[in-house]
RNA sequence: GCUCCGGUGGUGUAGCCCGGCCAAUCAUACGGGACUCUCGAUUCCGUGACCCGGGUUCAAAUCCCGGCCGGAGCACCA
């Protein structure tokens, strides 16, 4: 009976976790894709991507295909080192894209296509300088450039390619509709003069494509049947169907997700989490404070909890506002019964309890789940945290978790007294604190939006790498034991209460 | 301003396409009890929502119109 409860109860969350079926998906024939700007590292907001494409792909047993649209050099510069940190995300995900696709070694396909498109007068070169361009546009008017044979645009593009033209004084324009009731679709860019190295790829061009065109032949060369993206690419279909009408194809099926807000990280961006680390806000893309997915591994977040996160959230048009408090309920759920339990005694006072001499050691459960035992030396002299002393009052009756009962006899002169080895006569709850003997104590800071410092039992060295709960205090991950002169010190890192 | 899109408890979400079984699902949060020598887990109970106004209909969260509110795009960024 017990059981039947316990599966039936597995089986609700699971339902919840599945997305709801894309249309005109057949099983073994969806290709579906996930395309960042390797600008920087996966985020919280990349996950999103990477997991429900990665879902769907799994769902319908199709093909994952990895973009990287790094098609500008200079305003949204690809990282080098992020493309392979992608990778790995993706991966600790537990995805695996099926094909890798560098948009900027494949420039060369793109510019056989774009001079198809104006072979085809489909496409233009456009001199017009921007805000000229844009005062016709706004007014729904075509350019002078709009009507050039096809032979004379095709010639202004060579030249662009010689490098003819400086920065700004020649692109290639789509042919849409200048009378388009959206004026955000008339007549869009396909290419543009940059002078600037590109971090993968060097000096090899100098007129790169712009994310509309390139994803848009891209999606079709491999065989993308469906696209689930951000809502802020929502006009990029409306764009990119004119290509596909030019050329006869079919465009994917799309859908878009609102935008996402985490209550606790607020507003911010790639580009600013880059400039706080270039400031020394912040000690990295995987200080345990920013939002990406490297600093949520490091803090010992399961990837599992970060899909169920995600998946929680749907695939809704409607833009969400969320709090971490979710995640870190479906990551306690994961970690609550792996972690092992130790005493971190934050802001320590060390206290002299008078009135008994022990002898031996305490045994304190070691794993709620897989039982086990620490052991810790009895002692008269102990830390305990600030935090709680604060609260008491002198004649108050407190008892030492697993160990023994004091009595405050001076709050003042920290004067205590040994009342008793049993619980009876403590009130459960709030009386009941951690602590820690002098000779099993070890310096430990923990790494959080504000660091904690403090003592914890020695043998959480064992536990390098796993996450442990710092009993009253929260989970966190061991990172290492460091030595500063003499003394070791255990670096953690705050992962969630 | 123009063009789209969206509005279900504190926060997310299901339901809306194909109106009735919805006095609305689930999760999280919050409040209270039990249990546990953790402020964690477990468990029980509780709080709490269909943006507003019209219309269609025997019947509307679900369809239609208007309003209000929110968002996205309007880049030689992605």
């Amino acid at each position: 009976m017990e059981k039947y409860k316990e599966t039936e109860k597995k089986e609700e969350r699971e339902r919840i976790a599945i997305l709801p079926p894309l249309p005109n998906a057949q099983k073994g024939k969806v290709v579906m894709r996930f395309a960042p700007n390797p600008n920087g590292p996966a985020t919280l907001g990349s996950a999103r991507g990477m997991i429900v494409n990665g879902e769907y792909v799994r769902i319908y047993d199709g093909r994952l295909v990895l973009r990287f649209d790094d098609t500008d050099p200079r305003t949204k510069r690809p990282m080098l080192e992020a493309y392979d940190w992608y990778i790995e995300d993706l991966e600790w995900l537990g995805y695996k894209a099926d094909e890798v696709v560098y948009a900027s070694k494949r420039i060369p396909v793109y510019y056989k296509h774009v001079e198809k498109l104006i072979e085809m007068d489909y496409a233009y070169a456009c001199l017009c300088k921007k805000d000229e361009f844009k005062k016709f546009r706004d007014n729904g008017m075509e350019c002078p450039h709009r009507n050039l044979p096809p032979e004379k645009s095709l010639d202004i593009w060579g030249r662009m390619l010689e490098g003819e033209f400086r920065e700004g004084e020649a692109v290639i324009r789509i042919k849409t509709d200048m009378k388009h009731k959206d004026p955000a679709i008339r007549d869009w860019v396909a290419f543009r003069i940059i002078f600037e190295s590109h971090p993968l790829v060097g000096d090899k061009h100098i007129v790169y494509p712009t994310l509309d065109f390139e994803s848009a032949i891209e999606d079709h060369l491999c065989g993308i049947t469906h696209i689930i993206r951000g809502k802020d690419l929502i006009d990029s279909e409306r764009r990119q169907k004119y290509i596909y009408r030019y050329f006869g194809w079919e465009y994917p099926v799309t859908k878009h997700w609102g935008r996402i807000r985490i209550h606790e990280f607020g507003k911010l961006s790639t580009s600013s989490i880059k400039k706080e680390i270039e400031k020394g806000t912040f000690t990295g893309w995987d200080d345990p404070r920013v939002p990406t997915l490297r600093s949520l591994r490091r803090r010992g977040f399961e990837s599992e909890a970060i899909k169920k996160f995600f998946l929680s959230l749907g695939v809704g048009e409607n833009d969400v506002s969320v709090s971490m408090k979710n995640l870190y309920a479906e990551n306690r759920k994961l970690i609550d019964e792996k972690a092992n339990r130790y005493f971190f005694v934050e802001n320590p006072v060390l206290i002299e309890i008078s009135g008994f001499q022990p002898e031996g050691v305490v045994k304190l459960p070691l794993n709620p789940v897989k039982g086990g035992t620490r052991i810790l030396k009895a002692s008269n002299k102990v830390y305990i945290s600030e935090n709680d002393f604060r609260k008491f009052e002198e004649g108050e009756i407190i008892r030492l978790k697993d160990f023994c009962n004091l009595k405050l006899n001076d709050k003042q002169k920290l004067e205590f007294e040994f009342a008793g080895w049993e619980m009876k006569g403590v009130k459960k709850g709030k009386n009941i604190i951690h602590w820690l003997p002098i000779e099993d104590a070890m310096e430990c800071i923990v790494l959080a939006e504000r660091d904690h410092s403090g003592k914890v039992e020695k043998a959480v060295s064992k536990e390098v790498g796993k996450v442990v709960q710092f009993e009253r205090f929260a989970f966190c991950k061991i990172e290492k034991v460091e030595k500063v002169g003499e003394e070791n010190y255990i670096k953690a890192i705050f992962t969630h209460p």
